[in-house]
DNA sequence: TGCCTTTGTGTGTGCGATACACTATCCTCG
DNA sequence: CGAGGATAGTGTATCGCACACACAAAGGCA
């Protein structure tokens, strides 16, 4: 395949490295956190190398091999930093995409020294992954809003109330039982299992498993270009139900403001 | 290009090339148009490769040098696709663009073979251009909603019959008059000149500009990661006015849908 | 001066988001 | 085995915002 403008080609993009960055969120002890690696003195988000017969994607999962198969995450890309001088000294093209992953898959990291971070107490990270993290969580919160990748981050069974605290550490603010209930009941996203019971005290709740709603109707925001498709779209589930509950997370950073 | 002695990064992303994908957009007659180069027998969007030493946005804008200068467009990253097959023959990764340019500053296309085309009938488009359109038009009609992205197709002073019909013909529907004017004046985000009148014929209309508010509280999406910020976010003119208004627009497409 | 064209203006209705407190059911411990 | 603690589960009233809707005002032109 030796192409006439094959020269011309290279000369412009032969010296871009392109890799990937990934912010990968779960659930723990309700707080979410997100995994880091050791980088030096620093921490950074898993990242990799792009290889040249590999998606974006397949990238970005693979970053995250170490915790978790390629199946068990949900992914979306971010953003792509192309700036010249991001990493000193060399030409670099990263695509940042962030993940969540149940608690009830992950495993612990094993190969690399890499541990899992409440995003409310981050370490200092290395360049610009603290916004990567910010911007992640933004857009994790919007889409909260009107699809339904809340559910990636429980396991296929859940109670309400589990739903529900995946929402409250998410968005940092506690909402309201009954009108979080009614929303998911009238969205029918919810099915009740014949199943009960969990903990080991107070009374049993209900089991839900999730269920794929059909569209109802042009709602929320299209999303023809998500690198893998969430199980499900468009099912408004916020303009969330507020309460003046504790002003939790908005993650804050360790170093200096940035933003 | 097969050179087995690479260091490491080379030999992992040596082979990926890396260009920059744009659709712009302006309105004329009344209609969204979008900008499209001739390439062979169909059409494509302005596209361009990185240099070694070039910002992403900055190649954008380089592609785009045709009919705009590059402060005259407002530009927003949109995607990077990856796919290892989407160019045959090739591996080559391309980060999608969207732009809007005020229909006073474009000069028409000179260079290359290019015009506007309405997006509601479009050409044959080469690759997956027709779904970059088709997303940025999504983000577009979002954005609208929340930030005020949407002045960018205006010149410096307009009349709030021409704002609307930026709004309108974006949307693809008609918008109340009456809710309309209510919503943009409650806003503050315009402000009367002191000039009137334009058009020959009919009452004449009072100039406004744009005005830049400060976001009122936490509203609206956090868009920190924008290729450039737009002049203003953070401003919601949507959820917007309905009404049973002709079906226009989306792009309906000449080949075969995707999608 | 009359007609055409475009600008500009106020009110009522309905739905959805929010606030709010008590009963039910299980477990554990005395 | 009864009391207390813990969590699950349930219904109503208010309010603001989105939406629908029609006519007067001001200029150009024949």
């Amino acid at each position: 395949m030796v192409d006439t403008n094959q020269s011309e080609l290279d000369r412009h993009t032969a010296a871009i490295h392109v890799g990937v960055e990934v912010a990968v969120f779960t659930i723990r002890d309700d707080a979410l956190h997100v995994l880091l690696a050791r980088s030096g003195a620093a921490w950074g988000l898993p990242s990799d190398a792009v290889r040249p017969e590999e998606a974006l994607d397949d990238a970005a999962r693979r970053a995250l091999a170490d915790v978790a198969g390629p199946r068990q995450v949900w992914l979306e890309q971010l953003f792509t930093f192309g700036d010249v001088h991001r990493v000193p000294d060399l030409r670099q093209i990263s695509v940042a995409h962030y993940a969540l992953v149940s608690a009830d898959v992950v495993s612990d990291p094993t190969e690399r020294p890499a541990r899992w971070w409440p995003v409310s107490a981050l370490p200092s990270l290395v360049l610009d992954h603290y916004r990567i993290i910010d911007y992640a969580l933004s857009r994790l919160r919007n889409k909260l809003a009107y699809t339904t990748v809340g559910f990636q981050l429980l396991p296929q069974r859940f109670t309400l109330g589990e739903l529900q605290r995946v929402y409250e550490v998410i968005l940092g603010r506690d909402l309201d039982k009954r009108n979080f209930r009614r929303k998911v009941e009238l969205l029918g996203i919810v099915k009740p299992t014949r199943e009960q019971r969990i903990t080991g005290t107070g009374r049993p709740a209900q089991l839900y498993r999730f269920v794929a709603t059909e569209a109802p109707e042009a709602l929320g925001a299209p999303e023809p270009l998500a690198t893998t498709q969430p199980p499900v779209q468009l099912a408004r589930i916020g303009p969330v139900l507020r309460r003046r509950g504790r002003v939790v997370s908005t993650p804050a950073l360790p170093g200096d403001g940035v933003r």
